[in-house]
DNA sequence: ACGATAATGATAATTATTCTCAATAAAGAG
DNA sequence: CTCTTTATTGAGAATAATTATCATTATCGT
C-alpha cells in the first residue's frame, strides 16, 4: 500500500518497525491538525471515522511510539489528559511554546520571540548536555496564568 | 495554636481561609523537602506519619489550594502522577528548571544559566502578557532526554 | 503465496484523582 | 472560656485516563 509521510516511513523501516494502516492514520490526523492539541480520545474518535476497526489501545500505543521516535510530543496542560502535537522535526509545524490558562484550560501557541529564545535555548541545551552528560531531545516551555477572557469575568 | 510559615498564614487569613492542622502539615512537608519532587501519595504517607488521621482527599485538596495560591507548583514529568514543589515565591527554594530523563524518569534540578534565562523570560513574559492580554503567574521549563546512566546502559 | 512474528482490537485491570456527605474543628462573638 | 457558624475534613465510593492481557491478524522478507 502507498502512504504519505515518507520520512517517517523510512525511519520506521530502518528500525525494523512495520508500517501499518493504524500508524499512518494516526500520524495523518496529527499532521492535518497542526493547530489543535489533540488528546488520545480525540485522535481515537477521528481515527474511528476513517476506519471504525481501529482500537483505542492501538491509538495509545501509536502515540507513544511516535513520541519515542521524536515525531510528536506529549504535552500535559494540567487538565488530566495528555495532548499530542507534531514536533518541529516534522517540518510541518513551526517551533513554538505555550500559554496555558489555569482557569479555563485555554492554550495559546505563540511563535514570537523564538529567535532569541532559540538562541539561548540552544546554548543552554549544549551546556547542560555537557555538564550533566544528558542527551537532550527536546524541551517543554509553558507560561501559566489567566487568559483575557477569564480576567474579564471578575 | 502556633504554626510556622507566617507569610502563608497571613495570606490565608486575609482571604478568609482557615489555618488548619492538615494544611500546615502538608506545607511543612513540602518546605522540609525542597530537593525532592513529591507526589500526592508521598506527601500523604509523610503526613500520615505525623498525624495518622489525615486523609488522602484532604492532601489532594491542600495541594490544589497551595497551587492556586502560587505557593507550590504542580509539575508533570510524564510518569502519570503529578508532583509538587515550593515556588520561588516561597523564598525557600531557588529559581530553577528541570532536566527529565524519558527513559528512567530521573529529574535533575538545575540552577545554572538562570540569570540569562531569567532576563529573557522576564522580557518574554512582559511582551506576551501585553500581546495576548494574559496575566502570567509562572512558567514551566523542562528539557527532556536521556540521562547519563541510561545512556551507558546501551 | 508463505511463514515468522510484530502489531492489533477487544476487553479487563490498574491507578491517579475527584466527588459525596455526615462529622469535625477553626474562628469570631459574647 | 463557651457557643455558633460554617469551612474543612476523612472515609469511601465514583470517575476517568492509561496500561496490560491475549487470542487474532496483517506486514514483509523470502
Ligand atoms: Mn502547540
Ligand atoms: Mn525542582
Ligand atoms: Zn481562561
Ligand atoms: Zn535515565
Amino acid at each position: 500500500m502507498r502512504y504519505g509521510h515518507p520520512w517517517v516511513c523510512r525511519r520506521m523501516m530502518a528500525e525494523g518497525m512495520r508500517i501499518t494502516q493504524t500508524r499512518m492514520v494516526v500520524l495523518d490526523i496529527l499532521a492535518r491538525n497542526p493547530k489543535r492539541h489533540l488528546s488520545a480520545e480525540e485522535v481515537f474518535l477521528m481515527a474511528h471515522e476513517i476506519n471504525p476497526s481501529i482500537g483505542f489501545a492501538t491509538v495509545y500505543r501509536t502515540l507513544d511510539l511516535l513520541t519515542r521516535m521524536g515525531i510528536i510530543q506529549k504535552l500535559e496542560f494540567g487538565d488530566g489528559r495528555a495532548r499530542y502535537e507534531l514536533t518541529e522535526a516534522s517540518k510541518k509545524v513551526p517551533h513554538h511554546h505555550h500559554l496555558v490558562c489555569t482557569e479555563c484550560g485555554k492554550v495559546i501557541d505563540y511563535t514570537d520571540f523564538t529567535d532569541e529564545e532559540k538562541e539561548l535555548l540552544t546554548k543552554v541545551e549544549r551546556e547542560l548536555s555537557e555538564k550533566y552528560n544528558f542527551k537532550i531531545k527536546n524541551h517543554i516551555i509553558q507560561f501559566c496564568g489567566i487568559c483575557n477572557h477569564c480576567n474579564e469575568r471578575r
